[in-house]
DNA sequence: GTCTATATACGGATAGAC
DNA sequence: GTCTATCCGTATATAGAC
C-alpha cells in the first residue's frame, strides 16, 4: 500500500471523529442539530489547528478564532464551555482517532518484522494526513490540564510498549539483531516526529511521504539486520 | 573525552555569555554596574527558561518572572526594553554560544568520520549542559519576530550544510557507504532533538548522556558502513 | 442558533518615590 | 538601582436581542 491508497481509505471515515466528539461532549455542546454541530466543529477544529500551529494555542485569541471560522464570539461558546475545554476536546478526540487507526492496521500481524513495517508505514502516512493534529499534540502537550496530561502520557506509553514488545519479540525469534530496545524504540519515535515537525523542510527538499516511509523501513531493516529488505519495494505485507 | 570532562571544560567559560549580552545590548540595558547586570541577567535568563519551558514564553507573564527572579516588575525593565526583546536576547546569545562551541570542537578535524563523531558527541554533550536553552530554541522558534527568525533559520541551515558536506566528503573518499545525504542529515538532527526534548524519559529509563552519544555514533558507523566502529570505546578522536 | 455589546480580569509597560 | 502604584489595551466569557 502506498500513500495515495492509504489516503483514499482514510478519507472514507473522515467525519467519524466529529460524531464521536458530539457524543462525548453532549452536555457541553448547546446546539441541538447534529448536522450543524458537525459542520461547525469541523470549521472550529480546522481553524484552531491552523492558528495554533502558527503561533501557539495560548497565543490564539478567541477573536482570532472568530475571524478564521466566520463564527461569532458568542456562537463559538455554544460549542464548548471554555477555551481550555476546546483544547481538551481536540487532544482527546484526535488521539483516540490516531490510536484506532494504528490498532486496526497493525494488530493483524503475527511476525514482528511485518508488524514493525506496518506500524512504521501506517504511522508515517497517518501523520501526513493528520499533520496539523500531530504537530498540535507535540507542541501543546505541556499546556494540558493534569487530567488530560495524564491520559496523554498513558497513551504515549502504551504505544511505546507495543513498539518495544515487537522489538523484543523479534529479538527472541532471532529475526532481529540484538539492540538496546529502549533506545531503538525511542529512535523510531524520534524519526516519526521528525517527519511531521519538519514537514516543510522535507517538502522543500522534494522528499515525499513514500520516500520517507521507505527510508525508515530500509533503515530499520539495516539496523536490525533483517534479511527481507523488501519493505520499500513490495508492499504485500501491508 | 566523556561527558564529565566536557562539562568541566565548559563550566570554565560559563559567564562569558553574559558579558557578551551586555556588550551587544549596552544601549538597552539601563544598569551601569557590570557586576550587577551579570548577576541579574543570570537570574532573569534562568527564570525565563524555567518558566517558559514549563508553559511557554507567551504564557509566562512578567509577574511570573518577577516572582521567580525576586526582582520587581519595574526593575526588570531596566534590563530589557520589552518582553519581546528579552526573547530576542535569549535566542541570539544562546545560539551564538552554541555555535562557538560546536565550531571550536569540530573544525580541527580533516577526515569526515572523525569530524562527524566529534560533531555528534559535542552536540549531545552540549545539549545536555544547555538543555533548557535547546528546548527553548526548539519550542519558541516559531514565536520569533521576522528578523530574529531569519537569523535562526540561517544558523540552522549553516549547521545542516556542514553536516551534509561532511557526509558528502565521506562518500567521495569512499569512507561512507552511499546514502541519501539530505535524509541522513535530517535524521541526525532529529536524533539530536530527541535527546533534549525527551530528556526526562531517558532519565527515567536510566540512559545516560554518554550512552546516548555512544548509541548515535555506533548507529551512524553502522548505517554509513564505517569500519572503525570504535566510537564508543576509544575517545581518542575527540 | 447566531449575533452585538459588555462585564471583568489580567496582560505589558511606565511614572515617580525612595 | 529598585520599588509600588497605575495606565491602558486586550483577553475570556456572558447577557440578552433577534
Amino acid at each position: 500500500m502506498d500513500y495515495q491508497q492509504f489516503k483514499k481509505m482514510m478519507l472514507a471515515s473522515r467525519q467519524d471523529i466529529f460524531l464521536e466528539v458530539i457524543a462525548e461532549n453532549r452536555e457541553n455542546i448547546r446546539i441541538k442539530k447534529e448536522k450543524t454541530v458537525v459542520k461547525n466543529l469541523d470549521k472550529i477544529f480546522k481553524a484552531t489547528l491552523k492558528i495554533s500551529n502558527q503561533k501557539g494555542f495560548q497565543a490564539m485569541s478567541m477573536r482570532d478564532l472568530c475571524q478564521e471560522t466566520g463564527i461569532s464570539l458568542g456562537a463559538l461558546y455554544a460549542y464548548f464551555p471554555s477555551k481550555d475545554d476546546l483544547l481538551s476536546m481536540l487532544m482527546t478526540q484526535g488521539r483516540d482517532a490516531v490510536e484506532r487507526v494504528l490498532d486496526s492496521e497493525t494488530l493483524q500481524f503475527d511476525d514482528p518484522w511485518g508488524k514493525l513495517k506496518a506500524f512504521i508505514r501506517t504511522h508515517v502516512y497517518l501523520s501526513e494526513i493528520m499533520r496539523p493534529w500531530f504537530y498540535f499534540f507535540f507542541m501543546e502537550a505541556k499546556n494540558l490540564n493534569p487530567s488530560d496530561r495524564k491520559k496523554a502520557i498513558e497513551g504515549d506509553l502504551a504505544t511505546e510498549m507495543r513498539l518495544e514488545s515487537t522489538l523484543e519479540e523479534g529479538q527472541k525469534l532471532g529475526q532481529f539483531e540484538k539492540r538496546d530496545i529502549v533506545l531503538t524504540a525511542e529512535m523510531i519515535k524520534g524519526l516519526f516526529a521528525n517527519w511531521y515537525i519538519k514537514r516543510s523542510k522535507f517538502r522543500s527538499r522534494n522528499i515525499s511521504v513514500d520516500q520517507y516511509a521507505d527510508f525508515m523501513i530500509e533503515f530499520m531493516a539495516d539496523y536490525l539486520g533483517v534479511e527481507d529488505q523488501l519493505g520499500k519495494v513490495s508492499g504485500e505485507n501491508m
